[in-house]
DNA sequence: ATAATATGTTAGACTTATCTAACAAATATA
DNA sequence: TATATTTGTTAGATAAGTCTAACATATTAT
């Protein structure tokens, strides 16, 4: 039986492996709240279920059985996630703690009736999509928005970054999931970046743009 | 904070002191499936924590702080149930299961809005009742339907087992919440039950009268 | 290229929740 | 009432997941 432990470092390094830098000991330690020796001992013990890949000194990968795992945990919190807010009525700033509990219950039954009730949704609130039964991933073409150039418009599909804080932030600027975002000017120096909204002019800040997705 | 296992055992040992019996070693270690030595060691620690009462070869006892934290868990668990059963269009006999997980859920708010949506509910899909916010329980007087005397007239409003082998036995002999149950005769020798059901009768065995509560 | 710094690893301890083996008390039975 | 049986307890072991302290390797900067 997969323990809760062990579905929080799977999930935690297929997250980081989505990023260029890959998964080190140190960001996993970060991401998780735990001291480094413990992740090294942690990684052992899944290296040893072939979970992950790892050779001292060099970063973590998951094996095809661990993706798998990790992805069945993935769909699981976003499933939930999109339950919350479209059955339940939370916002969608408030379901991702929630949702980091809710996906480790077993029943698989339970997750059936939310795809059930939510017809096969492919997208969670955060825009992020939703792996299928056999963990497979729409495929999307995302780009960030501190990489847009000026003058275009995108389309913002999702976040990064779905912490309480970061969306109460968006909500507070004007800024929601599907709004069309056209780039009036960008500060070389820090990325500073002058945006149209529904017509309104707002300034987000670099940080904040890397973690908007848009197509 | 309170572990799940903490959970556990507050809960068996709630439900244990509801029978005349009382709470001991060896039923708590049947119902909670772990060996004897287990509970004892577990009970020692509520004990320090000053959530059980406990002398040695005597049963245990809640205290008053353990109490509240069992009604919580159970409170968590029967609002769920309700949930499954109304909002997500489970059967009675296929929640207790995801209850026993979802109960253990920290998050407040998820629990509040299955209040809300539920409307405050008092009484969970098997009849028993749901605690309030502040532990308190909707006072009910409830009689085994093994007791009842022949010729009386009842009505069932609740189950002391909600397991699905359960549940679906009853559902498959027609029986279902807020029947009204006619006592027609009952064998002496075993408490073999003959009553009256939407006008058809049936025949049910002692054991299974045993665990039908009736007003 | 070497020293300084940052990152990763090993060893060993601790806590929680469980177990088995051995023993003690309480209860039932002859 | 004495013995047998059932029930409860203690001691000590184990696995999971965490920690701190000490050490090793890699990376960065001079």
């Amino acid at each position: 039986m997969r323990t809760l432990a062990e579905e929080n470092y799977l999930k935690a390094i297929y997250n980081l492996s989505q990023n260029e830098t890959g998964a080190t000991a140190s960001k996993l330690s970060e991401k998780l709240n735990v001291k480094l020796p413990t992740i090294n001992s942690m990684v052992n013990k899944l290296a040893d279920k072939e979970l992950v890949e790892y050779q001292k000194y060099k970063g973590f990968i998951l094996t095809e059985k661990g993706k798998k795992q990790a992805l069945e945990v993935i769909r699981k919190h976003r499933l939930t996630e999109l339950f919350l807010v479209k059955i339940m009525g939370f916002g969608w700033e408030e379901v991702h703690d929630i949702a980091e509990e809710v996906e480790h219950i077993k029943s698989p039954l339970f997750f059936e009736k939310m795809d059930l009730i939510l017809s096969n949704p492919k997208y969670d609130p955060h825009g992020a999509p939703i792996p299928d039964k056999n963990g497979k991933l729409p495929k999307t073409n995302l780009k960030l928005l501190s990489n847009i150039e000026i003058g275009k418009t995108v389309r913002f599909v999702a976040v990064s970054d779905s912490s309480s804080d970061f969306l109460s932030y968006l909500s507070r600027v004007g800024i929601s999931l599907y709004s069309s975002i056209e780039i009036i000017d960008r500060e070389v120096f820090d990325g500073l970046l002058k945006i149209k909204v529904n017509k309104i002019t707002t300034t987000l800040s670099g940080q904040v743009a890397e973690k908007i997705l848009v197509e």
